[in-house]
DNA sequence: CCCGTGACTTGAACATGTTCAAGTGATGTG
DNA sequence: CACATCACTTGAACATGTTCAAGTCACGGG
């Protein structure tokens, strides 16, 4: 889920605020939403309920929130800058790239882990292609580059040499591997997810090795062959 | 969407139907339902429209089907089957297993054009993992066999040399793969879909430049070690 | 000090998916 | 032919996300 949000204040566009007074209420709302969305799950939360909890009228909640799915995008906020400080943690002791990406992907499933039972239920708001909130919407364009960035950077900061037009697309490309493992990760409910820890640590291996692999002159008509594929899929979106 | 559906109808257990007026309501609903759907689209559709629209009660709607969202299991029927058909014209005619893989998935985006629009709008409900509607749940087993069963044809029937282990896993890897093809082309929207077409016809000649390099000894290793992460990730389930 | 403005708040009303207790009628049985 | 059964049907009632017209209240201008 990390790397899928806005992180703007929804009502008050940045300006200096007039009486600060509402941003108060707008956090106890989303303070009390995912603490009811943890201890009972997404669906069985009422508006009304978060409402009653955080003492307030149910229209005051969509006077911060357009509805119900944008209090996920706290969630999300959240969880992104968790998996950013645990990727630099990993990043700052680390030089091989092999290491670097396991010990990223790692990190991104630990911050996750916790919210396994309910990230299933509202995942679907997100993979819904028109929902502002999916990976791919422009509405998530400035979470979704903070989170290639952590992948540029697992890149640029590791030893690998690699040829340089694949080194431009990787950071992307391992972007959207991990968006294939938070999607396996949804749907993995082996005890502890422990099957998608088994699919990082023997993707990654493989990863690397391939990608070793793109210097060698006899593989470079395949890998030119792979980057004009994502070009041409990439044009006119 | 194709592949992902129960066959079997719901409330009469394949038992000698003791009065059959029934299966004509259930039909006479799921038809018109499904017009609507094409009509204003999934969500704007409501139950009320439906039950009004094909003369019968609210509650009737729902004593064949369990919800809305199963309604929609018809539309995958439908599609499912004439995905089939279709597939089964272009495997008759071609051996090379590059062509016969590109056909089908090209005949898999044919069928399903013209529901591109509202597609979109209820891929959200296949796509949580505790709907029964989802791809990988148990109940839509039978339907995912089935699709299965098309790419088993194409790898089966086809006149490439493959390593045998590789053969064995091939028909469930494409479906997966064509799982893909139909999540890019939910997001797809580009005129008529065609970024989804250019990423059929550029990843079909991969797929099958890889498959032939299979049988060389020196990526033996490599291969085995793809094989083992599949067979590692796929245990306790 | 009063008043108007606009941010903030309220809760009733609405729309729609879903449930359920109460029918309705064809069919096989005595 | 009367009747019990049970598949089938009904529509009101319910739950919950969302909207909106009507406040309330702090603050700056007069």
């Amino acid at each position: 889920m990390t790397g899928v949000t806005t992180a703007a204040a929804e009502p008050d566009p940045a300006d200096k605020p007039r009486r600060a007074r509402g941003e108060q209420t707008r956090q106890l709302i989303l303070e009390t939403a995912l603490r009811l969305f943890r201890e009972r799950g997404y669906a069985e939360t009422t508006m009304r309920a978060i409402a009653k909890e955080a003492g307030v009228a149910v229209g005051n909640a969509y006077y911060y929130f357009d509805s119900k799915e944008h209090l996920i995008q706290g969630f999300y906020d959240r969880n992104q800058v968790a998996h950013r400080a645990a990727a630099q943690e990993v990043l700052a002791a680390e030089k091989e790239l092999a290491p670097r990406l396991r010990g990223v992907l790692h990190a991104g499933i630990d911050v996750n882990e916790p919210y396994h039972s309910f990230a299933a239920t509202f995942f679907k708001t997100a993979a819904e292609p028109t929902s502002p909130l999916s990976p791919f919407s422009s509405q998530s364009s400035p979470a979704r580059e903070a989170a290639i960035a952590i992948f540029r950077d697992v890149v640029e900061g590791s030893n690998a040499k690699l040829d340089p037009e694949l080194r431009k697309e990787l950071p992307e490309l391992l972007w959207l591997g991990w968006m294939g493992v938070i999607l396996f990760w949804v749907y993995d409910n082996s005890p502890g997810q422990r099957r998608t820890r088994r699919l990082i640590d023997g993707a990654v291996p493989l990863i690397d090795r391939l990608v070793s692999l793109s210097r060698l002159r006899v593989l470079r008509p395949a890998l030119r062959q792979v980057l004009a594929l994502i070009e041409t899929v990439r044009k006119d979106d």
